[in-house]
DNA sequence: CCGTACGCTTCCACTGAGCGGAAGGCGGTT
DNA sequence: AACCGCCTTCCGCTCAGTGGAAGCGTACGG
């Protein structure tokens, strides 16, 4: 067993990853050694070990950010990337019907994580993009994770706080087992104005083989919009997903 | 400076993440150790700390893959991000109106790094996908960045042994040569038959603000259809992104 | 023009984190 | 029952990693 303030090279490496995260754009020396809690010069001879090898690289004004190497090895090696592919088309096709956001996210913890955003130029607004991670209780796709989730996923949940987002965003407990009740009932999510005033979206789940909800598929519109009116276009891409990854 | 032969330990974590790279399917931790050349105990220790953090995961059968965690990051903060997010509505379009493969590709070194890649469920095979890499003398991308690169890497290109994919592949570096003049003439590459073949590509280049050609777009379509066709579709896609990326 | 401030890079002597051979456990095969 | 392949844990030696300090380049302001 490790001990818990332990600082193996390697945890230190993984921190100053960590550090690109919060962040989208580049980052100095300086910025990272104080994000990742790293003395200086430490962070200079690490910064340089990760450069070398392509995990991050540097731009003209010296900045440091994550290499194109580290992205091709987890782009075409991570846990979900299969799972992406299989659903790529079945998302291209809801996009080409309605135009509107199309996202599709799975699992993990209890956050809701985006592996694939398709929105076009005259869509609305949404905040996400592949890679982004939300809180489940306060989108369409994380209600939809969270309603078939393990018993335990939905204790920590509703343990922990209820983050607002807007003045629409579920923070009662109780509202948030009916929701959910509800959308185990339906079928399908519509988490209205949750996340940002101007957009719903509309989430269905996509089983596994052996039924199990491990990902989903939401469409995300105007509010204001009649959602009702998306869900079978949604369910329909929901199914196809679930045969393309059945017979995967 | 830093020797030839050294081994820090942030080396070693990274050339464990590389083996992942190779094998798209999950690996075992002897595999690791062998195809890293690391010691069995120290694979062990160093994949305890990569999973700990969640650079690494573990599937149902004990077999490793690269994390969601490492994906999260990468995919939010890597050095074309902002590119790809900017291109990805001008590509829809093109895929809309031409239900074809449509990718978006960068040049790293002497290879063409597949950015992103959208495919319909009809569309001919393809093998690249997001975070693929090829060799630019082989397909349309590559074809277009060698002919808008720098001296050193055309000479580079010339000085290597050019691959063979399919027996239509350019290998013979004078061929290589007209090529590229006729592709800076005419605007746009035809890459046909040289991966695989059943299909060709049709690909143009994006200028950045300055007029730097470092990104491609291309359709790629069946083998013996009329490619002079989809020129001026994929044209106004570049243009379109050029665009984005200037005002961006 | 000089002083101050800030960020990056290099240096180097100390030391505890990393190392890896060895031993043990577990599950499948002959 | 013996064997094999793979995973996990242990532990004493040692050299890779550490980080304070000093030096360097650039930018700002009086």
């Amino acid at each position: 067993m490790r001990s818990t303030s332990d600082v193996t090279v390697v945890e230190r490496a993984l921190r100053i990853l960590d550090t690109f995260g919060t962040a989208e754009r580049g980052l100095t020396l300086t910025e990272i050694s104080r994000l990742a809690s790293i003395p200086l010069s430490s962070t200079h001879r690490l910064l340089g070990q990760l450069a070398d090898w392509g995990a991050v690289e540097r731009d003209e004004a010296g900045r440091y950010r994550i290499g194109l190497r580290l992205w091709e090895i987890s782009a075409r090696a991570h846990r979900n990337v299969g799972l992406r592919e299989a659903a790529l088309p079945y998302l291209e096709d809801l996009y080409e019907v309605t135009h509107q956001n199309v996202q599709l996210a799975v699992l993990d913890g209890t956050d809701a994580v985006y592996l694939e955003r398709i929105s076009g130029r005259d869509a609305v607004h949404v905040v996400t993009r592949a890679g982004s991670r939300l809180p489940l209780h306060a989108t369409g796709v994380g209600l939809v994770l969270l309603a078939h989730a393990a018993h335990s996923v939905r204790q920590q949940v509703f343990a922990g706080p209820l983050a607002r987002y807007t003045r629409y965003t579920i923070t009662d407990p109780a509202v948030l087992r009916r929701t959910l009740a509800a959308v185990r009932r339906d079928g399908y999510a519509i988490s209205d104005r949750q996340i940002e005033v101007v957009s719903l979206s509309v989430a269905v789940p996509v089983r596994a083989a052996n039924g199990d909800v491990v990902v989903a598929v939401s469409i995300v519109i105007p509010a204001r919009t009649q959602a009702q009116r998306f869900v079978p276009a949604v369910l329909t891409t929901a199914r196809g997903i679930s045969r393309a990854i059945a017979t995967g």
